[in-house]
Order: structure tokens, then C-alpha cells, then sequence
DNA sequence: AACTCGGGGCA
DNA sequence: TGCCCAGAGTT
């Protein structure tokens, strides 16, 4: 695919996706760690609901290490992979405190240093709270790059490096949320709406409902 | 590379 | 009911 294609099909997924968006429910960096971390293998409105009471109640590292884990637990609602996930969030929070100042780290290194913060998430934080143009491989993205022949790769990290070497340098910084978004919403798992695909002359998938590339 | 943790959302 | 979910850590 030519740079020329390639900046088409970014500029139809923006134009689909104008005002890209997070759909976690967060106020500050540290939220977004926390809500990114409880999001392993679970829906945004999963988290959403889980974390309802609990921002109000604990907003920084200090406050939710006071709660302590049990404490943890009763302002979260139950979510999968619960056990290892508070117990990551209480060990974060005591590195943020005394590594870090109470404060979320702004490199990957630091990041990835944290308990229950991988590269996807550590891509996430970069991204969507510090603006720097990462892209987050998750199950959606990670779905439409391999369907779509667009950044085909065996490993989350492979269709990240491609993505990263393909994308138009004007597309970069938000190509994270339109690619989630047309996971999401258009290339979905199960039953994709072939129909609404702006991408469709891209895809080479079996599942592909409609019949060929415009 | 494969395996395990895991409850909720949704068709 | 079965599939899928803004994965990470271990073997």
C-alpha cells in the first residue's frame, strides 16, 4: 500500500470518527491508570460501572493506599480478574508514592515498571493523557490491522511497529482512537457491519460480507 | 508461544 | 448460553 493510500483510508476513518474519545470515564492521569488497569479483558462500561464510587471516594495514589485492599474492593465494584488487579492497583500506587512522587510517570519505562501496566496500557497513558502519538494494540485494533491487511502480524507488538511505520505522520497522534472506534463499532468480533465499513476495499477477511473493493 | 486469571456485557 | 472484552504475568 502507497503513502497516498494509506493516508486515504486514515482520512475516511476520521471523517467517521471526528472527536476522538476515550469512553472510560476519567478525570486525571492517575484515573486513567487505574481505569486502564481494572480494563484488562473487560468492556469499558464494565470499568465504568466498577469504578463509579470510587474516584470520589480515592482520587490519588495516597488516598486509595489509605484505603487499603479491602478497602479497595468495597469502593470497586466486582470485575474479572479482580484478585489481581487490586492487588496490582495497591502496588502501583505505593511505587507512584515513592518513586515517583505521587505522580503517573510520562515515559514508557516507568510505566512498564508498574504492577498491571504492560505496553498496551503504558501506549494508552502516552496517548490519551500525555498526547504523545503511541497506538495501543488492544483485541480491537489488534482485530481490524490483521482483517484488513492493513498491518497484518502474529503479535500485538508486530501490528504496533507497523502501524507506527505506516501511518501518515498527520494521522499519527490519533489514529489510536479510530482504529478502536472502527473495532468497535464497524469491524466488530462477531458480526461485522460489513455494510458500514469505509474500508471495506482493504479487507480480505472471510467473514467479509459484502463483495469487493471499491 | 501457550497458559492462567474471571466476572460482566451482550446477542 | 457461548463468545468477547481498551491484557499482564508466568512458565
Amino acid at each position: 500500500m502507497n503513502a497516498e493510500k494509506r493516508r486515504q483510508i486514515f482520512g475516511r476513518l476520521r471523517d467517521a470518527n471526528p472527536s476522538p474519545t476515550t469512553e472510560l470515564v476519567y478525570r486525571t492521569p492517575f484515573e486513567l491508570l487505574i481505569a486502564v488497569i481494572l480494563s484488562a479483558q473487560a468492556t469499558d462500561k464494565s470499568v465504568n460501572k466498577a469504578t463509579a464510587g470510587l474516584f470520589a471516594a480515592a482520587s490519588t495514589p495516597e488516598a486509595i493506599l489509605a484505603l487499603g485492599e479491602d478497602g479497595l474492593k468495597t469502593h470497586v465494584r466486582t470485575i474479572g480478574l479482580f484478585n489481581s488487579k487490586a492487588k496490582n492497583i495497591m502496588k502501583t500506587c505505593a511505587m507512584l508514592v515513592s518513586e515517583h512522587d505521587g505522580e503517573v510517570p510520562r515515559n514508557r519505562q516507568a510505566l512498564e515498571a508498574l504492577p498491571g501496566v504492560g505496553r498496551k496500557t503504558a501506549n494508552v497513558i502516552l496517548n490519551t493523557a500525555f498526547g504523545e502519538p503511541t497506538i495501543a494494540v488492544d483485541t480491537h485494533i489488534f482485530r481490524v490491522a490483521n482483517r484488513t491487511r492493513l498491518a497484518p502480524g502474529a503479535t500485538p507488538l508486530a501490528v504496533e511497529q507497523k502501524l507506527l511505520r505506516h501511518v501518515p505522520k498527520e494521522f499519527r497522534k490519533d489514529a489510536h482512537h479510530w482504529l478502536i472506534l472502527h473495532g468497535r463499532y464497524v469491524c466488530i468480533a462477531r458480526k461485522p457491519r460489513c455494510e458500514s465499513c469505509l474500508i471495506s476495499d482493504l479487507c480480505e477477511h472471510p467473514d467479509k460480507l459484502s463483495a469487493s473493493p471499491g
